[in-house]
DNA sequence: CGTCTATTTGAATGTACTCAAAAGCGGTGG
DNA sequence: CCACCGCTTTTGAGTACATTCAAATAGACG
């Protein structure tokens, strides 16, 4: 069965242009990767060495506190990339766990050989600069949003900003990364109805 | 007077091997600024068009709440990059500030100069693409300290992390930083001094 | 169906904030 | 050199936002 790469060849091409040499060569170094819900695709404290292109369903990445708790880092829908990078550039053990919150497909890449990849089609240095800047620009607006705004203003960012996971996860999740307890996310919801219906 | 480049070709040479012709095209698009203590480099609002690379002194980058409270999203000591990258990359007004915490020298490179240098030295690429993984990683590790962390546990994570800042910092600016108060950061002090003299 | 997990609701609690006032500290000018 | 001003830090009392724990309800899946 044939790989599904046209998502990926289409985000690369809003950056840099690739020869159909270029994209083979490129598509020869992802292997295609499926998780049903709930699998694994990396544990805390092992060394993260690859990164995973999202084509179907959706994955996050997530930390586990001193009291048991869940901390989403990030939600991979399709489209989106995902890795502990931290451990993939230490090449030391991660805090972070990476799971599938649906069955899902992903596109993977050792960091091994996309450091070949760069040395082979510097071009690709370009492509990862921009994602991995977006990414920071992403997690800058998600710290401020964290520090300056109340629980209930960080929900109804997290609905107007992700319309498409509002109606896929379930609660618990949208309360773990918007930093809540589920049943405080649960009272704030009610709060949000009571209010809007008075109108 | 002669520009102070020594710390930023060091900090280059760690990750991508430069000509000598090409340190001194890459110095030629650097200026050098100081700024005084309270000074700024970027009001929020503006478009930020350039990143600064710290020599000297102490910056800071951070939003201002509804509130009025300041929210301090990185501190840039020597050795350090800053800028508002949310803002620098999609060329829009962005929401943080720049300014100096003491009299500080960096050195500034603007965005489109850096865009000419990927163009004629993709080497840069390269270098730029490491330093903004470890900021993705620094990020992450900041988002999941704030999710996960007391207040308390936070004061004691920026102490063990930056010794250096912690004594030349007002414990105001570390307030806005793990975000509480200042007088919650008294309080979370004098706490500890107790407890650590009762043993 | 029955089990397991997610969500809702309520009461009690705790962490961190607000407001206010006092004390400390540093710079500046007379 | 000292006096004053402004800003930072400390301390305290009252408050608010969010958590904890517990129990009931609703949903999802085999």
């Amino acid at each position: 069965m044939q790989m599904e790469t046209s998502l990926i060849l289409q985000e690369i091409a809003k950056h840099i242009q690739l020869t159909k040499d270029e994209e083979l060569h490129f598509c020869s170094l992802l292997t295609e990767k499926s998780l049903k819900k709930k699998q694994i695709l990396l544990r805390a404290n092992a060394v993260n060495t690859l990164s995973a292109f999202v084509t179907k369903g959706c994955l996050r990445s997530y930390s586990i506190d001193r009291n048991g708790f869940e901390h989403i880092v990030q939600f991979a829908p399709p489209g989106w990339w995902i890795a502990d990078i931290y451990s993939m550039i230490s090449k030391k053990p991660g805090k972070l766990n990476i799971d599938a919150l649906e069955d899902s497909t992903m596109l993977v890449m050792k960091r091994e050989e996309q450091e070949e990849l760069f040395k082979k089609i510097p071009k690709f240095e370009r492509f990862f600069r921009i994602i991995t800047e977006n990414s920071v620009a992403a997690n800058h607006a998600r710290l401020m949003d964290y520090m300056g705004l109340t629980a209930q203003e960080r929900y109804e960012g997290f609905c107007s900003r992700y319309p498409m996971l509002m109606k896929t996860l379930p609660q618990k999740q949208i309360a773990a990364y918007i930093g809540v307890t589920p049943e405080f996310l649960s009272k704030l919801k009610s709060e949000l109805l009571r209010s809007g219906k008075k109108r």
